[in-house]
DNA sequence: CAGTATCCTGTTGGATACTG
DNA sequence: CAGTATCCAACAGGATACTG
């Protein structure tokens, strides 16, 4: 991943963070993650609508390898793996609220706007 | 660009907010204007160093789009236009200076996890 | 100065099918 | 259930050269 992150090098602090969740499904994994359980794979699956197996794992794992996520395998048929935030991925929690809280304004925005082009 | 932001479709705000400054320098661009004055293109383009002016014209093109910058031409000669963070744009400022931070922070880690590497 | 115009490559992400 | 294995298309982004 050390080539992954090709921003870092440079090293304007904001391109480190912003690489690190970089990725179509990224932030919405970490933001599911830490609503408050560990999920299994297949609830994660459910959580996102439209993302394929392939796609989820890697995002998974590349969240793994940067250390914000935790995978535990539990050794029983049929297997049983849960993905669980970790103290570092948590450290990013006001990063995801503040998205959250942002992003929902903005598509009230979006919306209004909308709304008053009909009437306009 | 309402194909650009793909993301949206599925509608998590989180994904919504990301997506938008996503870019390989659109956070490091905000970050920047958001400094205090308005910045030429040159200037800009100063401040990132390895960015070539086609790359910088599209995301401050994309940035524009969507509400975060505005771009004011002067009819001068030689020509100057000048870059200004918007009201939009501001009320990003959270997440980017979160992310300065966090990443500074990280960045500190790293090199103090490579120094210990180096002891042990 | 502030960009365009071309051309090109690599990575990201999607579709589909298969497995321990 | 929790993934892999292949294959593929699209696009972001880079190199280089040129212009009003």
């Amino acid at each position: 991943m050390a080539d992954r992150h090709y921003r870092t090098i440079p090293g304007c602090p904001v391109e480190v963070t912003l690489d690190l969740i970089d990725g179509r499904w990224k932030g919405v994994v970490l933001h599911h993650l830490m609503a408050g359980q560990c999920l299994r794979f297949s609830e994660l699956h459910r959580r996102l609508p439209g993302i394929t197996p392939r796609l989820l794992t890697k995002q998974l794992r590349d969240l793994e390898t940067d250390g914000f996520v935790s995978r535990t395998v539990h050794a029983e048929v049929p297997p049983r793996v849960e993905y669980r935030i970790t103290e570092e991925g948590e450290s990013l929690r006001p990063l995801i609220e503040f998205a959250e809280t942002w992003g929902r304004a903005r598509m009230a925005r979006v919306q209004a706007a909308h709304a008053s082009q009909r009437v306009a």
